[in-house]
DNA sequence: CGGGTGATAGACT
DNA sequence: GTCTATCACCCGG
């Protein structure tokens, strides 16, 4: 069955942390049933100098102040209609997070195309992170939680057969950090969110 | 009770 | 494929 990953898989850079979980699993043992999803995407959040993080110049609030914590803890923050998850990277006391862009259905696809309203193609059901997170069901409640421990946790995956870097996709143009490529998906998977050459 | 927080769905070309 | 109107929750005071 699917077994969370150890603690020190959450014990990397940022970047390099953002890379490994492209094509690992995100498991969620929800109530209405087995959830499995394998990452296609992500970006990376590098605190302090990266304006389009939340945590820029070290703003600490209590929204943002998960991200100063422990690696591997769950920062999901509420965006309209739309929760989006991040994994915090450490380490402690450096706000660094990953966000979960995107996922390819493993397990539970009946429930995640329930949860989604039915009459989407299935690429539609999570190619975006607050797609994403509505048809895992994560929810706010999460916040705080640890990747590492069920009901949601990540676990080790297949891996991707070929991984690229790119230009992160909607963050504000303010700064050097927007051209950096801290995006990180699968080369020709149709559930990326979107291709930017 | 006001401010902060970008992505989604669908219409259009 | 591209454009844009519309969307609600959490937090701090």
């Amino acid at each position: 069955m699917y077994k969370p990953v150890s603690d020190s898989f959450f014990k990397e850079p940022v970047l390099e942390l953002a890379y490994r979980l492209v094509g690992q699993y995100i498991v969620h043992e929800s109530e209405e049933g087995l959830i499995v999803a394998r990452i296609v995407e992500t970006e990376a959040y590098h605190g302090p100098e990266d304006r389009a993080a939340h945590s820029f110049g070290n703003r600490r609030t209590k929204r943002t102040e998960i991200m100063f914590g422990e690696p591997g803890s769950v920062y999901t923050y509420q965006m309209h209609t739309h929760t989006l998850m991040n994994v915090v990277a450490g380490p402690v006391g450096t706000p660094h997070a990953v966000l979960l862009r995107a996922a390819e259905p493993v397990v539970g696809q009946e429930l995640m195309e329930e949860r989604r309203g039915g009459h989407l193609k299935i690429t539609d059901w999570t190619n975006g992170p607050g797609k994403l997170s509505k048809a895992l069901g994560v929810t706010m409640r999460y916040y705080g939680h640890n990747w590492g421990e069920e009901p949601l946790f990540i676990a080790e995956g297949p891996g991707s057969a070929e991984i690229e870097a790119g230009p992160r996709v909607g963050i504000g143009n303010s700064g050097e950090a927007v051209h950096y490529p801290w995006r990180f998906y699968e080369k020709d998977n149709p559930f990326v969110s979107k291709y930017r050459p």
